[in-house]
DNA sequence: AAACAAGCCAACCGCCTGACA
DNA sequence: CTGTCAGGCGGTTGGCTTGTT
């Protein structure tokens, strides 16, 4: 398969031999890149990665394996849609942090920096855009921090009360918090299903697929390594173990969320969490003004010029839903009575 | 059905840091 | 101290997919 080259051809590795002279390829990964990558991975490991592109007969940089490893094939990485939770972790912990991705995906089990920064790009980004003002700005923090954030906490609980109501008899006797099959877990494509240093990497039915755009949705590939786990609080301080990824955890209450999620975090006191009780944390102060928030450059957010038919105040996807019409006029109607 | 636009994301690039000789 | 190298990070982009006209 001949892949053609983007970007530049200009070749600022430091190797002995330029890229040209080895004849390095770039560009999507084929199966059998994958295949060798992951055999080899399987047999002697991470790390050194210019060294191991060589051993494992890739013409391909260390660069390029390292991240087709971290952010593809390795088998705890989690893809496809960013749930309720995630969302608003990432919005959180992006308030805290700034564009610190790698810092980020260490508190989402399985998800990493890339996905996290593609999130924010395409979504959160989008908002801001339509909001006519700059991602950055204390306009748009304010916004997320006092509208988005606890819509998102609202839209979590209720999910959970909903998801509670019908299981009743499963959690109320418990302080377990039940867990629901995965439906989108370590969606890499491969089928795992054996040990990973048995070097016995398999594919279903042979149906691998174009390995760029694997059926991260479909049923095309089978992942064995689905786990239906119960989260304890006891066991909220193993770390980021591999049984973490790919499950969905049910929450009742969005501590229960932090825990979880700050349960995979590298640190481990909680004087380190980035917020003990998000919950709190999102409650609209009282003296809070709606305006303070809320408002364009020019003072208010001109809802009257914005489009009445853009995507984020119809129905979208999840994250969108609560941009919707009746909370503009809510907050046209607070910004006029803040005016008074 | 075709053309176009927008969304999405995998993969690239350049820069930075730390380890080591 | 300096240079080299590996690894990590954040920003960017090209191309595929999906939706709209």
């Amino acid at each position: 398969m001949d892949v053609k080259r983007r970007g530049s051809n200009t070749i600022t590795t430091t190797t002995t031999l330029s890229e040209d002279e080895m004849d390095l390829r770039r560009g999507p990964w084929t199966v059998d890149e994958d295949l060798a990558l992951m055999n080899y991975i399987a047999t002697h490991g991470e790390g050194r990665w210019n060294s191991l592109a060589l051993s494992a007969g890739l013409k391909r940089t260390g660069k390029s394996c390292r991240l087709r490893w971290l952010n593809y094939l390795r088998p705890d990485v989690r893809r496809g849609n960013i749930t309720l939770e995630e969302q608003l972790l990432i919005l959180e912990l992006h308030t805290r942090w700034g564009n610190r991705w790698s810092k980020i995906a260490q508190y989402l089990p399985g998800r990493t920096d890339n996905e996290i920064k593609n999130y924010w790009r395409t979504r959160v980004q989008k908002h801001a855009k339509q909001l006519k003002c700059d991602v950055n700005s204390k306009q748009f923090k304010d916004t997320m921090r006092y509208l988005w954030m606890p819509r998102l906490v609202e839209r979590i609980q209720a999910a959970a009360a909903a998801s509670s109501a019908a299981n009743t008899t499963a959690t109320a006797s418990s302080p377990t918090l039940s867990t629901t099959t995965s439906n989108v877990t370590a969606n890499n494509g491969y089928n795992f299903s054996n040990n990973l240093n048995n070097n016995n990497i398999e594919v279903q039915n042979g149906k691998m697929g174009l390995s760029t755009k694997p059926a991260v949705m479909s049923n095309d590939f089978v992942c064995s390594q689905q786990v239906t786990q119960s989260y304890t609080p006891e066991n909220s301080s193993t770390g980021a173990s591999s049984d973490s990824f790919g499950t969905t955890t049910q929450v009742s209450t969005i501590s229960d969320l932090s825990d979880y999620y700050y349960s995979a975090a590298p640190v481990s006191s909680n004087n380190n969490k980035p917020n003990p009780n998000p919950v709190d944390y999102y409650q609209l102060p009282s003296h809070f003004s709606y305006s303070d928030c809320i408002t364009s450059p020019s003072g208010l957010f001109d809802f009257q010029a914005m489009e009445p038919n853009t995507p984020w105040m119809q129905n979208g996807d999840s994250s969108d839903n609560f941009w919707n019409v009746e909370n503009m006029l809510f907050l046209q109607q607070q910004l006029m009575n803040d005016n008074m």
